[in-house]
DNA sequence: TCTGGGGTCCTAGGACCC
DNA sequence: TCTGGGGTCCTAGGACCC
């Protein structure tokens, strides 16, 4: 039986959050409506534009770019600071919409919802009917708006509501996919980034319809696995299931672009400290087992290199994780100016049962512990390595994937 | 004054075992 | 003297997403 898929995306979505909370706080400027973005700091070299505003984008101005960038193209550009904790008030807020219309609601991202209706379409109404509902009651009740994509499958409603912007509902039914998707340019392809563009260009392929007109076989003899995926979602195929229950991660990570480029061992360990607290504690409150512990260090001319290793057993203590990231990052750090330093914890599974009230006894130390690492490095070296705010966003963006 | 930080998934090559 | 092949696990790196 054919389903009933809707996704839901908020337009601009840290920048819209960021001009209602603006408006509801008293300003009498609309950020939305000039040329602004949502960007990092670029003094602690994390200048790149988060979110933008439609008058931004008309400057050429894309996410992602850095804002000196972002400033050439557009000398008068007003740049915001990002604020997590909102940011997931006004996203749980329109979760929590989207849950009157569906129980089966996934969370994809801060900013985009998949929404199966199927089961859920009142007598008399339509899927696109809903869809309007919704994309009216979110402008209505929490000031922002949303693109609505209508669809059989999540591939195609997350095409769809990445067509016009702001403030649409699109369909995107299966006899419609060759007039509404074919035409567009491959780039536009979901999975479809920069590496593998020019690849498909080689190959005369420049929009999904060339894609999807091609052979399975041949996409899958070029690209292996990642040619069949994207052959099937030029050709609208997707059986993948809206996913209400959220997944324990496959793994945890923190990293951190420092100030100015560290060299001395000692720093870079002080450094490495304050991101193992941080990921063993977010490790524990998921009641999980590390299994391996990888390091991750970034050059100033932007080398990445990662070492990784298998613990004999899997933990969450910090004190083990950190003995073994430290000598990792011994083993393969030459001394050379790195810019960023990360730790990924890998391999996770689900803690027993005695562990975890081991660890609620515990829980209190740790954290207060926690706080004084990062307390005493903040005072040591006045970096703003881990600020109060950023622990925030930290424990934020786990939950949301973004 | 140029380039974040959180993830998922895939691949290639080597070690090791039978 | 010459030298298999299948399978699993591990590691490093990279593509892609928001």
């Amino acid at each position: 039986m054919e389903r009933k898929i809707l996704h839901v995306d908020v337009n601009s979505a840290f920048l819209s959050w960021t001009a209602v909370e603006m408006l509801k706080n008293g300003s009498t400027v609309d950020i939305r409506e000039i040329p602004s973005v949502i960007g990092g700091d670029e003094e602690k070299r994390k200048g790149i534009v988060l979110a933008k505003s439609i008058p931004a984008k008309k400057y050429g101005i894309k996410t992602a770019e850095p804002i000196y960038f972002a400033k050439q193209k557009c000398p008068n550009l007003q740049i915001f600071k990002s604020n997590f904790k909102i940011y997931r008030q006004y996203s749980n807020a329109m979760y929590n919409i989207l849950c009157q219309y569906t129980n089966r609601v996934e969370r994809f991202s801060i900013d985009e919802c998949f929404l199966d209706i199927t089961e859920f379409i009142p007598k008399g109404k339509t899927d696109l009917q809903i869809a309007y509902e919704i994309n009216h009651r979110i402008k209505q009740e929490l000031g922002f708006t949303v693109n609505v994509g209508v669809a059989p499958n999540k591939i195609l409603a997350k095409m769809a509501s990445d067509f016009e912007k702001p403030d649409k509902v699109h369909t995107l039914y299966a006899n419609e996919i060759s007039s509404k998707m074919w035409n567009l340019p491959v780039s536009e392809l979901f999975m479809v980034g920069k590496r593998s563009l020019p690849k498909l260009e080689r190959l005369g392929i420049k929009t999904i319809g060339d894609l999807a007109n091609r052979k399975k076989e041949e996409m899958v003899k070029v690209f292996g696995k990642f040619g069949k995926t994207i052959w099937e979602y030029a050709n609208g195929i997707d059986f993948s299931e809206v996913i209400s229950e959220p997944e324990t991660p496959k793994c945890i990570g923190n990293s951190v672009t420092l100030p100015k480029d560290l060299s001395d061992l000692f720093k870079i360990e002080e450094v490495l400290l304050a991101l193992t607290e941080q990921t063993a504690y977010r490790l524990r409150k998921h009641q999980l087992l590390a299994g391996t512990v990888g390091v991750q260090i970034r050059t100033k001319d932007f080398q990445n290199c990662s070492h990784q290793r298998t613990l004999l057993t899997p933990t969450s203590s910090t004190k083990i994780i950190y003995e073994n990231a430290k000598q990792i990052l011994e083993e393969f750090y030459h001394r050379e100016p790195i810019r960023l330093i990360g730790i990924k914890l890998d391999h996770l599974k689900p803690t027993d049962n005695l562990q975890i009230s081991l660890f609620d006894t515990k829980q209190n130390e740790k954290q207060s512990k926690l706080d004084k690492t990062i307390d005493n490095l903040k005072e040591k070296y006045g970096y703003n390595i881990i600020t109060r705010a950023g622990k925030m966003e930290t424990d934020d963006m786990m939950e949301f994937k973004e």
